[in-house]
RNA sequence: UCCUCGGUAGCUCAAUCGGCAGAGCGGCCGGCUGUUAACCGGUUGGCUGGAGGUUCGAGUCCUCCCCGAGGAGCCA
């Protein structure tokens, strides 16, 4: 655990006093001590004239055994009566004991004085047994209790922390561009429809437009907000309102960009691991694939992409994690899912794919001089069948090509004349790509559906709690 | 929007050809000083998603509706 994490709010011992609250990640400094920890009861097991309550306080979970002997017998009594998930402030000394379960384990409490804050009087809803998905999601509130959503959500905050970090050291400043939008920025996806005191705005689905004006101001810069998409999406990839950083900068071209993100996504991992390897372990994830997540990341060209997954089409193979045959592809066409999983399946690192056919990409996406036909794009797809999980390139900065695009893609010219203002005013060749959170922790954690990867997920058909 | 699967006890599921509504877990009561989703004994549990239909008889068959899950398309 790192000093940073806890350590500055920690309250100090002082001399003479009584037992010091502490918290339950830094207990292994404290063996020997009496201490006090303020939480909740996870579990408790009923042994007697033993009681093991396994109690957490949100850094962690602790095992505090109250023996009949040891205490008033009237505070036995209530520990007996315990409930789940009931509040409680318990007292005593720390002792190493490697029997010892919880989080991080290896530690009890042997308890001299026990207080209830509030007494549980109804049945707890999440019981230590199976339970079925639609369950746990109308109980999400009270889920996130639980051990695993627990260290996926610590993972998801050390991710967002480390994008900032990076970020940050990097030359890049944050930009918060606007959620309520007057229009399509990309006219591709379905847009969440509100009112703006009489006249339809949209809730964002990407900030880069605004931030290719705020790099011409700052040079480099990244927004980090939430993005939504009303597409009718019912898969364990997509949500229809997510986290999305968003880095943009001028004077770089699509190659730099690939560097600056597998430098990026490299750091992501290896914070990660470094600072939440006790969470990791408590998901299972298997972290000998992630620890290979270094620069450099392979570079596929679309043409080679193509060329790859029909020669795997012809020879019958298949994707997991159903065993679905690779259908083979025509150039020009964007990837399916089964495709997007077998290229990655080939590489033990992320992989970037470059080069897609202009016409299957946004029409801002710069295209390739000597090819016009490809665009300056790269998508990155995370190994394990995770799935794209960035989108960039290089922007296009010649204004007769974008007026020709807009008019292409049938796009409202009124609607994008302050963003062909850009091309008017000092253009230069600019690069950018938005990286989706939850797809990431989703990878990192080694999840099998990004509903675990936000508190409260927005998914199609449900928005409660 | 389309395709596939599903809805039975608080939870997870079973119920043969259409023939008495079942189990495990949880909860509750009792026992146990080392439990890890403990174990042992007892106990509690139901408008089978809704409406209509077929039938002597429907959890089971038919029609419509509601809800959920996974996937396609689209994307991060």
């Amino acid at each position: 655990m790192r000093a940073f994490e806890r350590g500055s709010v920690q309250p100090r011992k002082t001399e003479g006093e009584m037992a010091e609250h502490v918290y339950i990640e830094r207990i292994a400094d404290y063996v020997g001590h009496e201490v006090t920890v303020k939480g909740w009861l996870y579990a408790k097991t009923d042994k007697g004239k033993l009681q093991f309550l396994q109690v957490r306080d949100g850094t962690g979970i602790v095992q505090c055994i109250v023996f009949k002997k040891s205490v008033a017998p009237e505070q036995f009594e209530i520990a007996q009566r315990l409930t789940q998930e009931s509040s409680l402030i318990v007292t005593g000394v720390v002792r190493a004991d490697e029997r010892a379960p919880g989080i991080p384990g290896g530690y009890e409490i042997d308890v001299g004085d026990l207080q209830v804050v509030q007494l549980v009087t109804e049945e707890y809803p999440i019981s230590p047994k199976e339970h079925g998905v639609d369950f746990l999601m109308q109980h999400r509130h009270l889920w996130i209790r639980s051990s695993r959503q627990w260290a996926v959500l610590r993972v998801r905050a050390t991710i967002i922390k480390a994008i900032r970090d990076w970020l940050d050291s990097h030359g890049f400043i944050l930009m918060d561009t606007p959620i309520l939008t007057p229009a399509a920025c990309e006219g591709t996806t379905t847009l969440f429809e509100t009112n703006y005191h009489g006249t339809p705005a949209y809730l964002s689905q990407s900030g880069q437009l605004y931030n290719e004006a705020t790099i011409m101001a700052f040079g480099r810069v990244y927004c980090f907000g939430p993005t939504f998409r009303a597409e009718k999406s019912k898969t364990r990839r997509h949500i229809q309102e997510f986290w999305m950083v968003e880095p943009e900068a001028a004077y770089v071209d699509m190659w730099q960009n690939m560097e600056i993100q597998e430098q990026f996504v490299s750091y992501l991992v290896q914070t990660t691991l470094q600072t939440r390897a006790a969470e990791l372990k408590l998901l299972g994830r298997d972290v000998s694939r992630l620890e290979k997540v270094e620069p450099p990341f392979p570079r596929l060209h679309y043409d080679e992409a193509v060329a790859m997954i029909n020669k795997a089409a012809a020879a019958g193979a298949v994707v997991p994690p159903n065993d679905e045959p690779v259908p083979p592809i025509s150039w020009g066409d964007d990837f399916g899912a089964p495709h997007e999983t077998y290229v990655a399946e080939q590489f033990e690192k992320p992989v970037f794919v470059h080069h897609y056919p202009t016409a299957a990409k946004a029409f801002y996406m710069a295209q390739e001089p000597d090819r016009p036909e490809t665009c300056r794009s790269s998508d990155l797809l995370a190994p394990e069948g995770y799935g794209e999980i960035i989108g960039g390139g290089e922007r296009s900065s010649d204004l007769a090509f974008l007026e020709a695009q807009i008019e292409r893609h049938r796009l409202p010219r009124e609607a994008y004349e302050w963003y062909l203002d850009l091309r008017r005013f000092g253009s230069v060749p600019h690069s950018g790509f938005g990286l989706g959170v939850e797809r990431t922790v989703m990878w990192i954690c080694g999840l099998n559906h990004i509903r675990e990867t936000i508190p409260f997920p927005r998914l199609l058909g449900r928005i409660y709690p």
